[in-house]
RNA sequence: CGGGGUGUAGCGCAGCCCGGUUAGCGCGCGUCGUUCGGGACGACGAGGUCGGAGGUUCAAAUCCUCUCACCCCGACCA
């Protein structure tokens, strides 16, 4: 294995790659398009879960499990759902092997009668059981998120971004009227966007899709769009308001206070394991990952040196309690007794994000101090001994500032009003970035512009104000302001 | 499904065109020793049905045929 990674400018996509196999995130799995998420790479996610679980739950959801298997007639139960998920679906259509030579064939004795798909989303098992669970208003609301996983056989897949099977949390929630639905819709977007800005140092771009991406079976679909380091939109989360389209497609309907039956209206919204390949494509630099400290599995990364052994224990020695106490606050700190050089395990835990290092060898010691490294800024400095317990917290608090502010005037400076479509090519093809364009709200437009330039609406930002502007592409009085890039 | 490419040690590759008997190199790995403040070094060592099947030949990693797998580009993709 060769040190480091590919440098950004040479291939984005190989230091991609490089970062998330080398650091330890993932793997490739046997069956193409599948991953392994390695401890480091989950210990990750597990970390992005939690946060997301908790601002699920004490905004009143609950989590719940639905089945991996769906029967395949569920699917076509909505009209636009069928259409949006079976060119992707894995279906099992036997449930035996059998021994055949020295081979191992599928048993055709075991075919099945009705075929199951394993899910790519789970809006028809579980309103089949909403169906069975909501009968008067009293029912309503019901506010469901499951964690679980998926399968979607792209054709095209890349570690963490797009995946045959990845997980995700999807939420389902049953309301009595469409305003509460539409409210639900709107608190979840927001509860994604506080996810990806206060915990991910993410700044995204909330909004709402144009008809030709939005969910297959939503009425509406609101997003969160982020940019990545190679200036291209990545869709880091999709709240759906589904209306009354799976009620009818389940006949789901429920008795209303004055004795009424009514359809149920519906939403649904989910996160998956592609936001770790956000924080890796927004964050991250030559030298590899650049973890926020909210979700960095490790936070202080401690490297003893010294000539012998013995002075090495005296550097830890000289750092436990400093450790203890931070640990006791709830700050994720490691030492890495590893028999390997210095340089080595700095650029080791550089690679792997680590966004403060620590070290502390006989030089320090005699100081009464330790050196200090910021992975953020590469900025090092000296502490004392008797201040590092303190002054930790509001250092890392600081580096997920600066991580999130960098991100930002990344976006922004490469986010440009543009009004002539000569000039939209030429952004699109050589310098990238977001346009924000006047479009007159036809798909004609929307497809044509997506076939010469590859770009996409990547949303129509909530505080669209189209007024006096006109149709990037057509020349006719603009429907709305929208987002225009390259997306992943 | 179209176009291109690659399969040789855990990883990255050379050898193949022009067949020759013990198949190499770098990294990694193991043991020991010296090192240790920005990717340390030495010695010894382990590790291979050359993707698979068939053929040509005295002889195949190398030539021929078939086959499988994977990668890249495109089409496709909430």
């Amino acid at each position: 294995m060769s040190k480091g990674v590919t440098p950004q400018s040479k291939d984005f996509a190989a230091w991609y790659t490089d970062v998330v196999v080398k650091t330890g995130l993932a793997d490739y799995g046997p069956v193409k398009g599948t991953m392994v998420i390695k401890p480091y790479g989950f210990s990750l996610w597990q970390n992005i879960k939690k946060s997301l679980d908790d601002m699920l739950v004490s905004s009143g959801h609950q989590n719940a499990y639905f089945p991996l298997f769906i029967p395949k007639s569920f699917l076509a139960q909505e009209a636009e759902h069928v259409e949006g998920f079976a060119k992707e679906c894995a279906v099992v259509t036997h449930t035996r092997l059998k021994a055949d030579d020295d081979d191992l064939i599928v048993d055709p004795d075991s075919k099945l009668e009705e075929e199951v798909i394993v899910r790519p989303t789970s809006e028809t098992v579980i309103w089949s059981m909403y169906k069975k669970w909501i009968q008067s208003y009293r029912d309503l609301p019901i506010l469901i998120n499951q964690w679980a996983n998926i399968v979607r056989w792209e054709m095209r897949t890349r570690l963490f971004l797009r995946t045959t099977e990845f997980l995700w949390q999807e939420g389902h929630t049953a309301h009595a009227t469409a305003k509460e639905a539409e409210e639900e819709t709107l608190k979840i977007l927001d509860i994604y966007r506080t996810l990806a800005e206060d915990y991910l140092a993410l700044p995204v771009l909330t909004g709402i899709k144009t008809d030709a991406e939005k969910f297959a079976g939503a009425d509406r679909t609101y997003c969160i769009e982020a940019m990545m380091g190679d200036k291209r939109a990545l869709q880091a989360g999709t709240s759906h308001n589904l209306g009354q389209n799976f009620a009818k497609a389940f006949n789901v309907t429920f008795q209303t206070k004055d004795n009424q039956e009514e359809l149920v209206f519906a939403t649904s919204w989910g996160v998956s394991t592609r936001l770790v390949g956000a924080l890796i494509m927004s964050h991250g630099d030559d030298k590899g990952l650049r973890l926020p400290p909210k979700v960095a599995p490790i936070q202080v990364m401690i490297i003893p040196i010294g000539k012998t052994d013995d002075e090495k224990k005296q550097a830890i020695e000289f750092i436990n309690p400093a450790v203890s106490t931070l640990r006791k606050s709830g700050v994720r700190v490691e030492v890495d007794d590893r028999n390997e050089s210095p340089g080595f395990k700095f650029n080791d835990w550089e690679m792997k994000g680590v966004p403060l290092r620590l070290e502390i060898g006989p030089r320090d010691m005699a100081e009464n101090s330790v050196s200090i490294s910021r992975r953020d800024s590469g900025e090092k400095s000296a502490i004392g001994i008797n201040d590092v317990a303190k002054s930790i917290p509001a250092l890392l608090d600081n580096i997920q500032q600066n991580l999130f502010q960098q991100a930002q005037s990344f976006r922004n400076s490469h986010t440009k009003k543009i009004d002539s479509y000569d000039e939209f090519k030429s952004f699109m093809n050589e310098t990238g970035g977001f346009a924000l364009c006047g479009w007159d709200g036809t798909a004609e437009t929307e497809q044509s512009i997506k076939n010469e330039t590859k770009a996409t609406i990547r949303c129509i930002p909530l505080s669209d104000n189209p007024k006096g502007l006109k149709c990037i592409y057509s020349g006719k009085a603009a429907k709305h302001e929208v987002i225009f890039a390259k997306a992943y």
